[in-house]
DNA sequence: ACAATGCTGACCAGATTAGTCGGGAATTCT
DNA sequence: AGAATTCCCGACTAATCTGGTCAGCATTGT
């Protein structure tokens, strides 16, 4: 298992916060609470993805987050490396490393590493924007709409 | 990450029992001699592999393991998944579920899912021949024949 | 002042990883 | 038969990661 709940939790937060964008702060209760995800543990990713500047948080009566920056501009792959660190398949490969940098103990380095790179292509391609889309698209389909 | 020392050491084995296919049964402690492998453990990864038909084993002295079919039909997609258990990349999503099949609490899904069937794809296209190939190749970088 | 809200670090239980170890079972050799 | 060799299998362990909870502090609006 490759992505964690801290992973799925971050992106569903922030597609919350895309929805809910220009209604000033949202709260982590509301998050927590349309989102399925416990409260408590919300709050250390809300805190992540604030270090890593996808959101704003503001304190006090009237607080919450908001995304830093919108939505189209906010992709996947760079949401789960912040919140689970490298999406690495294995341990000889990183994002850093050069191409022709070979662990001489991993001869299969170049299997993992264009199964790395196909995956940060598909993730640096998908917005969060894509994912409200997605949603919407989802909900009419389940719930029609009542105009004639 | 999603491949553990269990799925690295699995396919380095089989990439050494192709070398020495047509030699008899290669027995554990090379294999681990060769590829850097505790011996102990490589045990548990020949097991698993033998009881998934990738390997032949025969005990006794002059005993070892061999590839039960040709390294072209053994691709790394069928040997992870034996070694690793799934390769998915979250729990909501597995290999035997429709397409259409939603968790209703996991919208995004179908990203998780398309992340998948690419990895699937390309570990399904990779065989341990290939490997085997490549190897050769790098050894014979490192170290040119001295024929003129 | 005080209530609402976010921020932070400590703590915890359960699962997984990466092994080790000891003994048994099959097979061959002498 | 008996010894040597090799695989087979289950129990055990230490370290790390996951998925949280909780208490208390900091900041801000009214």
């Amino acid at each position: 298992m490759m992505i964690s709940t801290k992973g799925d939790y971050g992106v569903r937060a922030l597609i919350d916060l895309a929805v809910h964008a220009g209604e000033g702060p949202v709260q982590r209760a509301d998050i927590a609470s349309r989102r399925q995800i416990p409260e408590s543990y919300l709050d250390h990713l809300l805190a992540q993805l604030r270090r890593d500047g996808f959101i704003r948080s503001t304190r006090g009566p009237g607080g919450g987050h908001q995304l830093a920056k919108p939505a189209d501009e906010i992709c996947l792959l760079h949401v789960l490396e912040s919140l689970e660190g490298s999406l690495a398949p294995i341990g000889c490969v990183h994002s850093d490393a050069a191409d022709d940098q070979h662990d001489p103990l991993c001869g299969q380095q170049w299997v993992w590493r264009e199964l790395y790179d196909g995956m940060r292509e598909r993730l640096g391609a998908i917005f969060v924007a894509e994912l409200v889309e997605r949603e919407q698209e989802r909900a009419q389909a389940a719930a029609p709409s009542y105009s004639i």
